[in-house]
DNA sequence: GTTTGCCTTCACACTGATGTGAGGGTTTCA
DNA sequence: TGAAACCCTCACATCAGTGTGAAGGCAAAC
């Protein structure tokens, strides 16, 4: 597919997804005539690389742990490639993301619970 | 306490709590020399602050339901100045943030799923 | 075959968060 | 009294992610 159809169905400008190809996100073939050609699969990806940049991430980091993100079943990095370096790296990051997920999780909790106490006053002064 | 303190206790620059300040997120008032004076409970207020900006929100979003994420037991945001539009926006920032959630979530099982099956592998080879 | 639309690269501009330094007042302590 | 360590404001710089437009090649449709 080309960037045109990759853009309209992910919602994220032409741009930007020359974009995240700069930054080593995505890797699309060429065309015969210079065009890039995306696989079906490229769409998952895109939104995959929005919510994590939408939640924190630079693409330097994204980029890093993007080859441990796919079928955990059998690894598809050569494990001759996996350093303990990277190992720790990516853990670290891990650490990062869960610290993430603990910091939303609670105001996330909280703010419901308030739009809730809210919403209960509206019903009671309604009544 | 001044801005060194508090700058020590969070481990933000104070250029950065001087810039929250610019934008509305801290509100220490001012000694008789014009130094910032903060509450004890701005050092938790600090790290609230920078959980969420690391967590993608901008300083204008948490601005806005920061007064939604106190004590939730009584509301401390008067009543009247809580108008539909607000809640109405406020509801959209948490489901927003819920997907944020959710992607983070993914991804850390992911990521630690791939950890798990390098290490588990090492085991192996090392036996 | 020309128009229309999509593609290419290049480049400059903006925004939000942050770094950094100048220039100058205040507190503390020797 | 002077030095060191604070604090203040102001302003310019940087970085990542994005917006936007120019200049031009390719493709499909009239």
């Amino acid at each position: 597919m080309k960037i045109g159809e990759l853009s309209r169905r992910t919602g994220v400008p032409a741009r930007m997804l020359r974009y995240y190809e700069e930054q080593g996100l995505l890797r699309p073939d060429r065309a015969g005539n210079g065009y890039r050609d995306y696989p079906p699969s490229a769409v998952d990806r895109v939104r995959q690389v929005r919510g994590l940049l939408d939640s924190g991430l630079t693409t330097d980091i994204i980029r890093r742990v993007l080859p441990f993100l796919e079928k955990p079943t059998d690894l598809h990095v050569h494990p001759e490639c996996v350093t303990p370096e990277l190992v720790e790296l990516v853990r670290a990051e891990a650490d990062r993301i869960k610290a993430r997920i603990d910091c939303l999780s609670r105001n996330h909790d909280a703010i419901r619970a308030y739009l809730d106490a809210v919403t209960e006053r509206l019903r009671h002064t309604a009544s």
